[in-house]
DNA sequence: ATGAAAGCGCTAACAC
DNA sequence: GTGTTAGCGCTTTCAT
């Protein structure tokens, strides 16, 4: 059906293992065939087939990207500036939600290995740190992005959250608030465990020591939970001025548990998120918000991980894995009680 | 490196043929064979090498998806009902993002069928109509989602939008408006043509007819892009009382303007949108909207692409295309003037 | 500088 | 029932 080599060959008078050196440039080609080749390939509009190239390469120029929930605005920024990247250096990428889910996520693990992808690219795993340095030793080229595991022996790229979540919050003090609730998702997630941190840490800085009830680790991080977290928050006899959510999707749901209860924002709750997606700027309040700059961290996983694809394709030797920590910037609009601005 | 089915034979003390026939359960296997072949499968963790199938099959259980920008919601739904049913038949996405830019969709295209996907999903495309025709005619199986090609052949799956535009605008004059505008994209996209449509016509219904400058086609479809449009028209000697956007990020985009010009919505201006992004929910406003069910459309593009993939399979005959046509529906926020609600 | 041949991992006739 | 063989489209020694 479509063209292959041979049909080249044959149009040009020579044989499939010189025109695959003309195309590849592997070796010397004389001029003259050069010409021919080249004039049959046009001719017959000739595309190399990726497959069967693949097959005898052991190289599919394919890349594998698992992420969460591609429904959540920050995964969406994340998967586009992978695009981007991978676009730009001739990968395309094999997409694939997990949901949440360990087990779906290691079934997709399976058959991207199947497909024979050059590597995978995690936002946000749920597996063990065990299991990512298994595939990693087992040849999987892997980088991990936006989620943490300490543990894990491949390249990752992430932001500081602890830094990122003490910006938030220290905002939130400026502003003369003493009583700041934070919400989160689970402490399985390092990311989590890591903005709690900043939060009691910039708090304890300031001499406050928070009521158990301000706390909050939800398992779950849409808007929804964020909506019964906020309500749980504003319905408490002695309710926080303000809210660290650490997540836009979480803050939104805060929002919206606002907007019910007739509270405004910035004047009777400020609230302050985390990942800075671009929605957050025509939110019910304009969300101030920690820049977890998720494009960014979709950009430069990419690289990391193609980097390390084309450097192991020379030496298979074992490098170092890079830990790249992007620094956080807060993004400030209304929600907090500013006007606006940019902050680090 | 990894396991092959050669292995497999090996170790079950059979041919590569047999192991073969019983793996896809293509001919009759002895009993006993088959428990030796499964033992060693198991044994070695073996998994077929699916490019290798591909190569042999022609067929590599994978489908392209192109969207023009996976940062807009609206795709970022329709991806997610798309990935959800290709998951569920065996099949793996490969995602590319245009931009918008048509000649970026041709290079897609050609890297898709080097790459053998079985069938492409154009998420909007940009590609002419007998482009379009062309491939499929040229083997490729296609289908077309949200974005209507009046004259291309090939399934589709697009929501009915003149009447989701005449949904919105009959919604917005029952209010009492008299003084509806229309910010959309593009005139070039069909889509647009009939939201555009449905739009005039509902006013011609009501005996209303809107001035030109109540009449805004842009040629970018980004929050951004609403914004200035929005600026434009409440900066107008009379401005209109409502405005109906036929996409929900052109309709958040003229939320900034109003919040920036210190308009309410509804009060002093009443909007409603087109999509129904789950967003919409938490905007500056909570935007009242026509249902373009993104996710459903994810959904039944790949059912419809799969199904004739499958199909194509047993009988490559030419079956003729279905156009599937979704009826919109509106949901109702705030940003209309009403409380809360769903109408049809 | 070019070609012949083997091989990547799998499937599919066709024999036995 | 099972094995042999050829072939999918490409790359890559190894000769020449």
């Amino acid at each position: 059906m479509a063209v292959t080599i041979t049909d080249v060959a044959k149009a040009a008078g020579v044989s499939k293992a010189t025109v695959s050196k003309f195309l590849n440039g592997t070796h010397y080609v004389s001029q003259e065939t050069k010409e021919r080749i080249a004039a049959a390939v046009s001719e017959l509009g000739y595309a190399p087939n990726r497959v069967a190239q693949g097959l005898s390469l052991k190289r599919s120029h394919t890349i594998g990207l698992v992420v969460a929930n591609i429904g959540n605005p920050f995964y969406a920024e994340l998967i586009r500036g992978a695009e981007e990247v991978a676009a730009a250096r001739g990968y395309t990428l094999l997409l694939a939600s997990t949901d949440g889910e360990p087990r779906r996520e290691s079934t997709i693990v399976n058959a991207m290995r199947q497909r024979q992808v050059d590597g995978i690219a995690f936002a946000s795993v749920r597996l063990a740190d065990r299991e990512v340095t298994a595939l990693a030793k087992d040849g999987v080229n892997v980088v991990l992005a936006s989620r943490h595991l300490p543990d894990a022996e491949v390249d990752m790229v992430l932001v500081d959250s602890v830094k990122g979540a003490k910006l938030a919050v220290n905002h939130l003090l400026q502003h003369g608030h003493r009583s700041i609730a934070y919400v989160g998702g689970p402490l399985s997630i390092a990311q989590f465990q890591d903005r709690l941190k900043g939060w009691k840490g910039a708090l304890a800085e300031a001499g406050i020591e928070p009521p158990a009830m301000h706390e909050l680790s939800l398992d779950r991080m849409d808007v929804e939970a964020g909506h019964q977290a906020g309500l749980r928050l504003l319905r408490l006899e002695n309710p926080p001025t303000a809210i660290f959510a650490a997540t836009d999707n979480l803050a939104f749901g805060i929002m919206q548990a606002c907007d019910e209860m007739n509270r405004t924002i910035p004047g009777e709750l400020a609230l302050v998120g985390f990942d800075a997606v671009p929605f957050g700027a025509v939110s019910l309040s304009p969300l101030t918000s920690v820049d977890g700059s998720g494009l960014i961290m979709g950009q430069r996983a990419l690289q990391l991980l193609i980097d390390r694809i084309e450097r192991d394709q020379r030496t298979p030797a074992e490098s170092r894995q890079v830990r790249m920590v992007l620094q956080p910037t807060l993004c400030i609009r209304r929600s907090c009680g500013c006007r606006s601005g940019t902050e680090n």
